[in-house]
DNA sequence: ATCCGGAACATTTTT
DNA sequence: TGTTCCGGAT
């Protein structure tokens, strides 16, 4: 996070040289790879586009090209910049460089768009006239201050949601359109229309007010100071010399022209002023007294391209070549990553989308397993296949960790999760941010950002009444009013509590409030030796800020004493944030409060990377991006799910959810499962489902059905493993061969018969046996597994775990502490 | 101002 | 199913 080398600090500038450790030439860096690969390790020039099929080597090449750089001498660590999708990919990214080269991988900026961008505003706020502790709105604060403003703007009447208005402006922001421009080109005799600039303009100005910005700003922003100041501007395109880009198919139209201004050459003028200003530019001129642009290397693959919803512009690499004369192109065609039968599978699907350049993946490995393909009636029964199969691999020696279950939406989880929990499976969630969305989470980092940010006006409203100070609707208005009438921030406004003319009470609440928030930002007060040499020294370490604010506000005291015992949890959640900042400062030392606030904006998904923890990884298929496990299962592969509903009607949708199967698919290195439910719950609801299209897609010998789809809406399926559905009908069916026929039988005859029967079952049999003792030898009945025998019991206290053989369904383990089973 | 119950509503994917 | 919103009672 802490930035080490300054981009206008020269003595840092040559600090960073750290000579390499084992000679200039580099050479064992493209040891082991193939003519393509090294050819994209060595080639120098103004732009290199390298097209990466899955599991072609791509990370390999874009870190040993960035060590291959520093060891060559052609480059010092802190001219690279290299942009990822996602924290994880940095963190990776920045470890296998790290291992390449040692210490000499310091200064180098490897890092998000997002990260790299606010890293850079931060340091230039001051030009945009904004404050370097400017707050990070995530969606949610979006979403609020939306709804605010429409329901002020009785624009819910004209049809306008929050939701609505918010996928809007982010993708104006996304094409570098402001309120003004968009107001510029708008029809405003549409009344829609015009009510609708009238919301743009009114959240830009809020967020400029309260001295905030939204992801999308984050990118706009840094262009927007790269145009309007080209000294600045200068500063970084000096700096960065070489400059790489992940996921290439994957940038929208703001992202590509951050990436063309740091591309671009500085004038000899502003060369010139640079100098004068004391700033490093000897070498780095040509003849004619100009830094030339950049190198860019940018590495993309168009068949990945996942986030056009949210504005990716895959001409964006589809015309990089026209983009940037002189380009070279170097394919990776080459598959290290998995077996044949997967990538025959992938290159089946994949070919279904017309408009692409055919590209066939291949590899030079075999054949390997057929993929395993299941039907469950439930998401239940198919999350009880999944485990099942996983503690089948489990026990063929296949760790944890390299097992991967990938979904389309989050709220797949929950199934999994339950029956995960039940067979005493160790799994961890990847991405889905659950913790900092929790509301006392999102309270406690309120008062954490009111402190930083004084005029954050939506932080400073979400505490004024948390916890409960009898500060209602009615004050906070008033408190508005007031700020308005004297042109005051609402945090001056409440300094001024006194002549509000408010009850006593009331006026003390809001006092004391703002007492404690004016002791907290004192505390954050560097030293004076601090302030004169710039750092941090002497200021308050986020943990104790945070302790005081929980204390003298009352927050924790509340959570404590309630007699709602969810807060108790609450509180407990709370203690952990406390424990989270703990651990911040140690590992940052000299960091500050905005530090850890933009970590948490922008990183938090980022419990990640503990790889070394023997769990299985559960995350959707766009987290999945990037990363490659030995086995991975995809489930939930039905019509409305994959592709996803919401996508039929986006133009491209389908193509692009066959594009996230592919992607799915090409994460898998020995084992590939696909399953899919025949009927799922939805808000509560059962409702049948179609095994999804793409699953046709899959020539049929490459897929072993263990159910498949026919099977399981006829006959000849096998019990299902989850409950005791009670199927009718028997003998054996077909697999895909009579799918039609008895899929539309399945859907119109027996859907309302059996929906009853196929109810969550599972979850009515959660329980707490509390204190029941198994030993081995014991027999148990199990409501769904029948009977069977204790061999083994494991773990203490709650996460003992009993090693059963079951006479019908064979070996399980269950977490005894709530598994439906009575000892007999 | 706060608490409570019932109705309404909601889920794509991410920084 | 689980959360959020609204109106009425206290």
């Amino acid at each position: 996070m802490t930035l080490i080398l300054d981009p206008d600090d020269p003595a840092g500038w040559r600090e960073a040289a750290a000579p390499a450790s084992s000679g200039p030439s580099g050479s064992h860096l493209t040891d082991g790879l193939n003519p393509q690969q090294r050819e994209a390790v060595e080639y120098r020039g103004p732009a290199l586009l390298i097209v990466a099929g899955a599991g072609s080597g791509k990370t390999r090449v874009l870190t040993h090209r960035i060590a291959h750089l520093i060891e060559t001498r052609e480059a010092w660590p802190s001219q690279i910049l290299a942009i990822t999708f996602t924290n994880k990919a940095a963190a990776e990214m920045r470890e296998r460089v790290q291992h390449l080269l040692g210490d000499g991988a310091s200064g180098m900026w490897i890092s998000t768009f997002h990260s790299a961008c606010v890293r850079i505003l931060r340091r230039e706020a001051e030009s945009l006239g904004m404050s370097s502790t400017f707050t990070i709105y995530d969606s949610a604060d979006t979403r609020t201050m939306l709804k605010r403003i429409i329901k002020e703007l009785d624009a819910d009447t004209m049809g306008f949601t929050p939701a609505g208005a918010q996928a809007k402006i982010s993708k104006l922001k996304n094409e570098l359109a402001d309120a003004d421009a968009y107001a510029r080109n708008a029809n405003l005799n549409d009344p829609q229309e015009a009510v609708f600039c009238e919301i743009f303009r009114q959240y830009s100005r809020r967020l400029r007010d309260q001295h905030a910005l939204d992801f999308d700003d984050l990118i706009a922003e840094t262009v927007y100071l790269f145009r309007a100041f080209p000294k600045v501007a200068a500063l970084y395109q000096r700096r960065f010399r070489h400059i790489l880009v992940d996921e290439y198919q994957d940038t929208n139209h703001a992202q590509y022209a951050l990436i063309r201004e740091l591309t671009r050459p500085v004038e000899k003028a502003v060369v010139d002023e640079l100098d004068a200003h004391g700033i490093l530019v000897r070498g780095l001129t040509d003849e004619h007294g100009e830094i030339p642009g950049a190198s860019l290397t940018v590495v993309g693959d168009s068949d990945q391209s996942i986030y056009a919803f949210r504005g990716a512009d895959i001409r964006n690499i589809s015309e990089f070549e026209r983009d940037f004369p002189g380009a070279k192109v170097v394919l990776l065609e080459q598959n290290y990553r998995s077996t044949q039968n997967i990538l025959s599978a992938a290159n089946a699907v994949i070919q279904n989308n017309f408009d692409r350049k055919d590209k066939k993946l291949w590899t030079a490995d075999g054949d390997g397993e057929k993929i395993v393909g299941y039907t469950g009636y439930t998401a239940h029964d198919e999350a009880q296949f999944i485990a099942d199969e996983i503690e089948t691999l489990h026990r063929a020696g296949v760790a944890y960790r390299d097992i991967a279950v990938f979904y389309r939406t989050n709220a797949q989880t929950r199934a999994l999760e339950e029956i995960f929990v039940r067979s005493a499976l160790p799994y961890r969630v990847v991405g889905g941010t659950k913790f900092y969305e929790r509301a006392e989470i999102k309270d406690a980092m309120a008062y954490l950002t009111a402190v930083a940010n004084p005029l954050d006006e939506l932080a400073l409203r979400r505490i004024l009444n948390t916890p409960k100070r009898g500060i209602g609707p009615a004050t906070e208005t008033a408190i508005a009013q007031f700020a308005e009438q004297n042109e005051i921030s609402f945090r001056q406004a409440m300094r001024s509590a006194a002549e509000l003319g408010l009850g006593p009470k009331v006026r003390g609440a809001i006092a004391g409030l703002a007492d404690v928030l004016d002791q907290a930002a004192a505390m954050l007060v560097p030293s004076q030796r601090g302030l004169d040499e710039g750092t941090n020294e002497g200021a308050a370490k986020v943990s104790d800020v945070l302790v005081y604010l929980l204390e003298a506000s009352g927050l924790i005291a509340a959570l404590r004493n309630s007699r709602d015992p969810q807060d108790e949890t609450r509180a407990e959640n709370v203690e952990e944030l406390v424990a989270q900042t703990r651990d911040f400062d140690r590992e940052n030392p000299g960091a500050t409060l905005v530090d850890f606030l933009t970590q948490v904006s922008l990183v938090a998904a980022a419990d990640e990377l503990d790889d070394a923890s023997g769990t299985v990884s559960l995350m959707t298929l766009h987290t999945a991006k990037g990363l490659e496990y030995h086995a991975v299962f995809l489930t939930g592969l039905e019509e409305g799910l994959l592709p996803h509903q919401m996508s039929a009607t986006e133009p491209g949708g389908p193509a692009e959810e066959r594009r996230l199967f592919y992607v799915g698919i090409t994460r898998a290195r020995k084992r590939l499962y696909l399953s899919l439910a025949m009927s799922r719950a939805q808000f509560g609801e059962v409702s049948v489902a179609m095994p999804s299209r793409y699953l046709q897609e899959i020539p049929e010998h490459l897929v072993d059905w263990k159910q498949s789809p026919g099977m399981a809406t006829s006959r000849g399926g096998t019990q299902p493993r989850a409950l005791n559905a009670r199927r009718p009908g028997g003998g054996p069916g077909g697999a895909w061969g009579t799918r039609d026929r008895d899929l539309e039988r399945f859907s119109v005859t027996r859907s309302a018969a059996t929906k009853t029967e196929w109810a969550n079952k599972v979850t009515a049999n959660v329980r707490d046996n509390g204190d029941l003792t198994l030993d081995a030898g014991d027999r148990i009945r199990h409501s769904d597994f029948g009977e069977g025998t204790v061999n083994q019991v494991t773990g203490e206290g709650s996460k003992r775990i009993a090693h059963v053989a079951f006479d019908r369904v064979g070996a399980k383990k269950l977490l005894i502490k709530i598994a439906p089973i009575e000892k007999l």
